[in-house]
DNA sequence: GTAACTCATTAGCAATGCTAAATACCAGTC
DNA sequence: GACTGGTATTTAGCATTGCTAATGAGTTAC
C-alpha cells in the first residue's frame, strides 16, 4: 500500500472520491423506489437480505447508526409488514429481526428501478469509463464496510 | 455503452455501487473537520472554491438542493464569516456569494484531515484494489455531476 | 404600463439522526 | 440466593437539515 496521505495522486483520488461519494449519495437518496421507505430503511432490508436475520444492536453497528435510531427504524419496518420480530433464543434482552416475504418482493421490484436510474445516469459515460467503474464497484463496497 | 440494465454483471455493479456509495457517504458525514460545519455547508464551500462565486440559485442547482435550503446554508456560512455576499452587478434580485480567506484556510486545513481518514480506511485495501479505486475516482466524480 | 416570470426569502413542517435516562435482563461474586 | 456491574433495547426529548407553499422584490415581454 502506498502512502496515501503524502502521495499526490492518491491524495487527489481520495479527495475526489469523497466529494463524488457524498454528492452521488445525496442524489441517490432522492431515487426512492418506494416513497414511503427511507434510504436507511432500505439499507436495513438489504442487510437483512444478506445476513438472514440479526438483532437490532447488530443492525445498528452494521448500518453505523446508534441503537435508538435502529429501534425506530425496525419499529417502522414492522408496522409496514416488512420485518418480523422474534424472541432471541438464548438472551431475552435481545430480539431477532428478519425480513418478510413482502420485503423480499419489494426488494426485487425496487432493485430494477434503482438500477434503471443509476444505469441511465451511467449512459453519460463512455465504454472505458464504465469499465473502470465496474472494476472498482466491489472495492468501493469493501471500503465502505471496513 | 453496453445495455446496463439487462447485462447481469453491470446490474450487479450498479447495485453494488449504490449500496457502497450510500454507506460510505453516511460514514463520511461523521468525519467533519469542523464540527460546526455540516456536510452540505462544506460542499458549498468546495463548489465556491471551484467556481469562484455564484448566486444562491446556482449553488442550489449544483448541490441538488432546493433554493430555500440554500438560503439558510448561505446565511449560516455568512454568520460564520466563511462567505461574503455582494449585490449582483446586473440583476438586483440576485446576490453573488463568494468565499472568504477564512474559508480558504479552513478548506485547506480540513482537506488533509479528511484525506487522512479516508486514506486510513483505504489502508485495508491491497495495492491492486487501490489502483482500481484510483482509476475510478474521476469517473465517479463525473457520474455524480451528470 | 402591466402581466407574467424569476430569484431569494420567510414560515412552517417532516424526516431522521442523536444523547441521556429508563427498563429488562444476564453474569459473576459474596 | 442476593448484590453488583455490564449489556440490549427502548423511551423521551432535541438538533439538524431537508422540503413545500406563500411572499416580496425585480426583471422582461408585450
Amino acid at each position: 500500500m502506498p502512502d496515501l496521505i503524502h502521495d499526490g495522486d492518491s491524495a487527489a483520488a481520495v479527495s475526489s472520491l469523497r466529494s463524488a461519494v457524498m454528492l452521488l449519495g445525496r442524489r441517490l437518496k432522492h431515487q426512492r423506489v418506494d416513497e414511503s421507505l427511507s434510504p436507511t430503511e432500505m439499507s436495513v432490508l438489504g442487510t437483512l437480505a444478506r445476513c438472514g436475520s440479526a438483532t437490532p444492536g447488530e443492525l445498528a453497528r452494521k448500518e453505523h447508526v446508534q441503537p435508538p435510531s435502529m429501534t425506530r427504524i425496525v419499529a417502522l419496518l414492522e408496522a409496514k409488514g416488512l420485518v418480523r420480530l422474534e424472541p432471541h433464543p438464548d438472551d431475552r434482552r435481545q430480539k431477532m429481526v428478519s425480513r418478510t416475504e413482502q420485503a423480499e418482493a419489494m426488494l426485487a421490484e425496487s432493485r430494477s428501478k434503482r438500477n434503471a436510474w443509476l444505469a441511465n445516469l451511467a449512459e453519460g459515460l463512455d465504454e472505458d469509463e464504465w469499465e473502470k467503474l465496474r472494476a472498482a464497484a466491489p472495492v468501493l463496497e469493501k471500503l465502505a464496510h471496513l
